[in-house]
DNA sequence: TGATCATATAAGCATACATTTATATACTAA
DNA sequence: TTAGTATATAAATGTATGCTTATATGATCA
């Protein structure tokens, strides 16, 4: 199980925890997880601003984690692989277990 | 399986993601996932600085990603749990396909 | 107690990053 | 083409963070 960490891509893996590590970006993320979502959209569910939508949005889209797609003057965003939201499920579990465990972080 | 998302901790999971969000933090955590080791051992493996390694420590100590424990003069360190590596594992996993699906970061 | 090793902390610096405000681009419809 | 809507980008700013160098704390042994 912890052999196969020679594999590991370091850069890779820090780029994309890197990602995970906002809030706004986890917002947007679980956000368009629920489905095909226009920037606009996503304004009105967040209640985030604009540019700091298409800003976080395009993080995103440099890491891969979500996909694009124009269609007239809308662009839509989706989940780019369902596992992102089975980590996120699973570092968040772990997170609850860490502090009933322990004391406080 | 989106649906039980109503309890994310988006604060925990973005803290945790922070922590997860270095290189030279994943590369300790491998480290000591292979066995707890004192803070010279890891200065000698991963052949970073000792007060860079031991800021780090104590990053990934606030988080509860790792334990503590003084022995004598050495302070050791261990992985606090083992779902640490599968997390990394399945985002090492995530990062590799898509990479490979698409064309580049 | 003094000396030495192991580890932690502090100060300083440079860079990265999240956010806001303002503006630009892109599309559609009249 | 003009007006209006949707989205992206740019500039500016404050703050967080990784790293280095220097020093402090803590433990062991003579």
């Amino acid at each position: 199980m912890a052999e196969q960490f020679n594999e590991i891509n370091l850069q890779t893996l820090a780029f994309l925890a890197k990602c995970l590590a906002d809030e706004n970006r986890l917002r947007i993320l679980l956000c368009v997880s629920r489905g095909k979502k226009s920037v606009s959209r996503i304004v009105e569910e967040l209640k985030i601003s604009q540019p700091l939508i298409s800003h976080h949005l395009k993080e995103l889209k440099r890491a891969l984690l979500v996909n694009v797609e124009r269609s007239g003057p809308f662009v839509y965003y989706e989940l780019a692989d369902e596992r992102i939201l089975s980590i996120l499920e699973k570092l968040n579990e772990l997170g609850d277990d860490l502090l009933k465990t322990r004391t406080s972080f």
